[in-house]
DNA sequence: TGTAATTCATGATTTGTATCAGTTTCCTGA
DNA sequence: TCAGGAAACTGATACAAATCATGAATTACA
């Protein structure tokens, strides 16, 4: 997977039709669920349909905050990168979830980096209007304050487990948050989501070769069966015990 | 300095007058600043206006959220504690902040604790009535909005910080993050905050005995200057290449 | 002011984790 | 089907950090 695509390869596919957000499969799971109509028809008016494919970047940290991006579908990887160049993943997000809603008023900048882990399609919405819309639509404002406060509520979360666990707790929670986001096939309980070691370990905090040796802990344990990037979460409660300390 | 006072100790103060936020003097550094007067009404006929001791609880992780306190006065802790009650300290909050707001809507628990590290003055508003606030005042909401958009950022910075930094980074980083909190005492750059070098751990993510070592070595350079709690930053910009590594 | 109780500093030890190197496995494209 | 390259695994080593133990310093309190 080639995650250095250039963003200047991004466009519109042709003949990638219009949909009012009113008729949109995601709406009910988004912010935009409890949307006046004329705030759906403005943010409709306003919207651009745009794919990515696996792989590609859709925000940059640093770089100047053009807008927000409402999630149709897809899978994607939410992350920082600190001053020596390690990456850290925050947070994944899907259908329904917005994504560059942090940086569009007292700064000019996305402060997190998005990659699509998966092709991608999502609404782009300018920041300007983004930024009227909150201002003149208290359904929707609401809305996102809810969003906001989940999101800070998961943030802090975080933080605390960075800070305390262990490296072998560290990844049988980042299992588990892959879990938790894209959930498993089936019955089976092997994950949707298939990362590299390497991401794992920017998810867990910790480095690859570590996440190597955690989960063959785990298999050998018969937690979890892993082939490569297929991973079984065979005992749940165990991988939350770890998980849990 | 004891944390474990009693919450019920916690009374208003005899003779501890009204005041409309109107007239409050934080008002203008809070999210109440660009409030709707009739907003700014309501929360005035609403709050209650309590004084806390130093060391005395706020806020309980846990417990059932009443509702959220803004601050007038007062040094305040804000942490989380893991499962093996090991604490982690998010952030300071001070005059115009305001705590407790991340627990008043789709959970009925607060999910951090606060305890007064100064004496504090607080004014107390219940849960219902201020989610009806954010319903029924733009400019209210839209400020929490922001407020909400900053604490995200700076805990995203913290999470990245927790995961990649050494702990000499995060001791220093830790100092400066005092400094912004409450500030010097003049051109000394004496840190208004005092605390324990546990406190100070817990705020780095790491162990007593390793704040005073890298205290030793940064003072062995030059950088600080520390006896007891009272710590000088005499090169801050040392300190800062240190945790920006 | 003196004594007890905390808190702090410091060195020794142990544990945990990152780094490095070598090997194997897996995957992809010819 | 095979070859080449990338990713994953594994063990060795070195480093970093937590833990433990002790004495010094500071603070609280009588």
């Amino acid at each position: 997977m080639n995650y250095e695509n250039s963003p200047l390869s991004r466009k519109p596919s042709a003949g990638f039709e219009f949909m009012h957000c009113a008729d949109c499969k995601v709406k009910e799971c988004s912010v935009l669920r409890n949307c006046e109509k004329e705030c759906l028809d403005a943010i409709s008016a306003a919207k651009k349909r745009i794919r990515f494919v696996a792989g590609q970047r859709i925000l940059m940290e640093g770089n100047h905050a053009r807008g927000i991006y409402f999630i149709e579908e897809g899978k994607i990887k939410i992350y920082k990168t600190d001053n020596k160049g390690q990456d850290v993943i925050l947070r994944f997000a899907k259908e329904g979830d917005i994504i560059g809603y942090n940086s569009t008023e007292d700064s000019s900048e996305y402060h997190v980096s998005a990659i699509a882990i998966t092709d991608t399609v999502a609404c782009f919405l300018d920041a300007e209007t983004f930024r009227d819309l909150t201002r003149h639509y208290p359904d929707f404002t609401f809305e996102l304050l809810r969003f906001y406060k989940k999101q800070l509520q998961l943030t802090e979360n975080k933080t605390l487990r960075m800070a305390t666990m262990t490296v072998p707790e560290k990844v049988a929670d980042a299992l588990l948050i892959m879990y938790e986001a894209y959930g498993s096939k089936g019955s089976s309980r092997t994950l949707n989501l298939t990362l590299s070691r390497q991401d794992i370990a920017n998810l867990a905090g910790t480095t690859k070769e570590q996440v190597s040796k955690a989960i063959s802990d785990l298999k050998s344990q018969g937690i979890i069966e892993a082939k490569g990037k297929h991973i079984n979460l065979v005992d749940l409660d165990a991988l939350s015990v770890i998980a849990q300390h």
